[in-house]
DNA sequence: CTTCTATCTGAACGCCTGTTCATATACGGT
DNA sequence: ACCGTATATGAACAGGCGTTCAGATAGAAG
């Protein structure tokens, strides 16, 4: 037997691709075979390849697509003048963008080091386009004396951090809201940030 | 050939903990192999299972090891009474502690979804005692007035995830030093806390 | 010098891996 | 009604996996 009733390229894809991401986000990359996607799909293996030309470009595809996702978006409401406001969006927007997809961000820094050295290359390019985003906010707080960090670098990277724990333990109907948990962190931080 | 010259159980075994260990943070546990730990030993796969049951339980002990050293290391110096000076502590320790054992840390979270739902299960208390200890320090201050945060729990996991971020980048020879950087922490760590 | 045991080898087990490809089919266009 | 193509099958490939075990050897003990 072979193609089944009304199964076509447009709906096979995407439904690798998030079978895909569910099963690495869950096992890991490695711990996945290329059968266990297919499988979830309801498609033989050698099906997966007429939409990838293999495993690592499913997961570099993945990443790639999760990290322009995450800076078009950021993109489109950057661009506040104040250094506080911009901070303060730039917590809202990443902790809310984040817990929207668990499974791409927990791939997007799990999985690097399964990249092949170009991909990984590309990938890290992107993320420190996001980092320096946020740099920039944190260096304009400083010029005009609203923030006071000792590196701002460093202090980048601190407050990333600590975001970005949010999405290892907030589960949606838990103690606290979504805006409490905006609150608190961005309590948090802008405390951190100021002298 | 077998048993190689001054070849012992007292050397053999550390060795495949070591190469286990690189191996494991380097790559990951699912993509390392039984046969390239072996080999980085010198050995033959086979003789892995003079020193491990299998190669879940190699994870797991490095992980429980690596949990229990923490522990005690902080429980040594534990029991500051100001909970500003038990927080100082706190952040020195951890900053220096998690610098000093970089493969260690990667796998205790990198690798827990490789455990088995027991073995998770306990590395995931050991891991909670932990965060306990620092949850303690903090409603000590809240309970004094020192500090003031609106959750003592997510203010635990946020100060963990902000200092857990300084080993995805700091090189020993860099930018700055050890103590800078642990300076710089504190800083940070201490406003986010304090009213 | 012999014996015993801890230690290691090397082959084997059954199973799984990513990937390829000839083959078969269902559908869209004519 | 037929054809061409997009799509999927299922078997095959070479190789790797974790694990087991009979047999070999080196060093300690007597």
């Amino acid at each position: 037997m072979a193609r089944t009733q009304g199964s076509h390229s447009d709906i096979t894809g995407p439904r690798i691709r998030e079978a895909a991401l569910g099963l690495f986000a869950r096992h890991g990359y490695a711990a996945v075979s290329m059968r266990q996607i297919a499988g979830e799909v309801g498609v033989q293996a050698g099906a997966l390849y007429n939409y990838t030309p293999d495993k690592q470009s499913l997961l570099f595809r993945l990443m790639q697509d999760h990290m322009q996702d995450l800076l078009t978006t950021y993109g489109d409401l950057d661009g506040f003048d104040d250094p506080q406001e911009a901070l303060r969006q730039f917590v809202g927007f990443h902790i809310r963008f984040h817990l929207q997809r668990p499974d791409e961000v927990f791939i997007a820094y799990m999985e690097l080091r399964n990249l092949t050295p170009e991909n990984f290359t590309e990938i890290e390019a992107l993320r420190r386009r996001y980092e320096d985003s946020l740099e920039a906010v944190l260096c304009n707080g400083q010029n005009t004396g609203q923030f006071s960090v000792s590196d701002t670098k460093i202090a980048t990277l601190a407050v990333i951090a600590m975001l970005n724990g949010v999405i290892t333990w907030y589960r949606s109907g838990g103690r606290l809201s979504l805006d409490e948990v905006e609150q608190v962190y961005w309590d948090m931080v802008r405390k951190a940030v100021t002298a």
